[in-house]
DNA sequence: TTGAAAGCGCTAACAC
DNA sequence: GTGTTAGCGCTTTCAA
């Protein structure tokens, strides 16, 4: 094939019809459409057709400063947190004629910047930020350069950009209540790392459920990072260094979770007839692990879709202002939770 | 603010440097720097650096009819197969300056149509298809319209696209002989929808190891979805239609195969001690599953690699060959398999 | 080594 | 209701 690729123009489609270019593109836009004669819609559709005519998005991008593309910002696709997420987002998107643009940063500042810059080239009309501690010179940048964007999780520090979160705090009183209920007394809570602002949020939630009920010694340690094998490490030296162990351990995410668990079993304690565990957000295969685990549900496909609603209603209005949308979560309580050992 | 987003032009930079719009454009881009003076160079770059310049990428991609953009269809980012592929598609592409667009099918001909047409009107340089039924009108299409593409995991039918896989005939193989050394006579496979080309490269694989294994009676059912719950029903029919249990299952994939644990669970019947359990893919939650899932290991972050080193390479040719990929896997064992019950 | 000019494919003012 | 014109921001001949 000699010089193949997708080549049919509008003017081609004009042609065709018998019309000015013009006229097509007012025939083809659903904005516009009503400006030219039916007849004549008709014809440029058919002829649109016939050719397998579709618009060249980037003229149409360059045309109206209007790319329909939104950045979508977040460590690592691998992490099964954020698929959820980001299918909620693309479902948004994706009915209204917006495409996701993917950036994984794997928590490094250089591919944050590198991956801003990327999609700022693209001329991304706005920004779905899930990353860390993109605090920094990048987003502020963004900021600075009047990029709509919206936080998913995190919050953006000093930047003046709305927030789609779970409800921490209630996770975690849920948490601690349900624990208290089974006669747990001293409850460990396995923090991530400072940087992200819910870790801090959490441990602030647990310390306060904790001396708000009778009895519960709450004590907080901070996990290296929010993974599986951040979560097993920690445990293990809570159990190899602590002389009185806790009977119950609420992670700071199901990850960390799961690595407890691995660490427990490697110890030869059982749970929950040792130790109960709950996690966060009840990422998908919470209910097969072993034991099927207790954790605070947190709608992740509908944060999604709520951040990419705020996005484009900013976007809409060219204008956008502080607020933080904190959506309900519920404990769910799975085999990893019971009553305390005697 | 007023009209703020990012409009730093190229004419922005050559008029603070001094010099045409032509020089800059000459100097910035790696393949004409040679072009121009050194020192006319590092003023066009200061500039470039001190307005905050980058580049639009529509008004690039318009003039050289080259988006750097690719386009991943896959079924559903939720599934846990498709995250790995995913990263390993950008991790390729993100340093040499693609950038991927993701669409999801969720298995659906419409919804593939769409996608692609929107991927079509991006004038993405080329398509990484991971979709099931798109053999049909719109792959077809694409084919016609000189679209450059690679297949992952799913062969095209009769269209003469690349595809990368794993080698599941050994993956298979490797199964049957580790169930067989355990004991097992009695061994089903749970199949996926006869529309996936890996379901039935992976029954006849499995159909041609049973029958050269000595004492090994081998049957097949198919499964309606690739699915825990899918794998769910299909044990659950199993276990009460079949007078003669298998010992042992081979599963789909990974799905599948924690779909048949809750079977198992729920008839009061126990992993391995009642059925052994093969898994497909080694989905990265495998070794936490209950009890920890024997599988078949894919390389799946190398298979986007690869898929995207191939498409590049394709793009780079403006040409492209029919071609075969098959990645090496391994069986990995774990807890779901052991001896048969005597 | 640099500048001038044209044009990628589209949409939006402005005519008629 | 439709055509004409201009121009979005860039790269790439072609001249100088």
């Amino acid at each position: 094939m000699i010089d193949p690729l997708h080549r049919v123009t509008i003017d081609d489609v004009a042609s065709r019809a018998g019309v000015h270019k013009a006229t097509v593109s007012r025939a083809l836009n659903a904005r516009t459409r009503h400006q030219v004669n039916a007849e004549t819609a008709a014809r440029v559709a058919e002829a649109a057709e016939a050719l397998g005519y579709v618009p060249n998005a980037m003229a149409r991008g360059l045309r109206t400063s209007n790319s329909m593309t939104i950045g979508v910002i977040i460590p690592d696709l691998t992490n099964p947190f954020f698929p959820p997420i980001v299918r909620g987002i693309e479902n948004f998107l994706q009915p209204r004629g917006y495409t996701a643009l993917l950036a994984n940063t794997d928590d490094s500042e250089v591919i944050e910047r590198a991956s801003l810059d990327s999609l700022l080239g693209r001329r991304v009309d706005g920004l779905v930020v899930a990353s860390g501690s993109l605090y920094s010179s990048a987003l502020t940048d963004a900021h600075e350069a009047g990029v709509f964007a919206v936080m998913l999780n995190r919050d953006a520090g000093s930047l003046p950009y709305p927030l789609v979160t779970g409800n921490d705090a209630t996770g975690i009183a849920a948490a601690v209540t349900h624990l208290a209920e089974l006669g747990h007394r001293r409850i460990l809570h396995i923090a991530g790392p400072a940087d992200f602002s819910t870790s801090g949020t959490r441990a602030d939630a647990f310390r306060a459920a904790c001396s708000s009920t009778k009895g519960v010694s709450g004590t907080v340690v901070e996990a290296s990072a929010l993974s599986v094998e951040a979560g097993n490490q920690t445990m293990d030296k809570v159990l190899t260094e602590r002389r009185a162990r806790p009977t119950a351990v609420i992670a700071g995410n199901d990850l960390v979770a799961l690595g407890v668990l691995r660490s427990l079993r490697s110890h030869g304690l059982s749970c929950p007839g040792d130790v109960s565990v709950v996690g966060f957000n009840d990422i998908e295969f919470a209910q097969d692990s072993n034991p099927p685990l207790t954790t605070v549900h947190v709608p992740m496909l509908e944060m999604g879709t709520e951040a990419a609603r705020i996005l484009l209603e900013a976007i809409e209005n060219r204008a956008q202002e502080p607020l933080t949308v904190r959506l309900p979560v519920s404990l769910i309580v799975r085999g990893s939770t019971g009553p305390a050992p005697a």
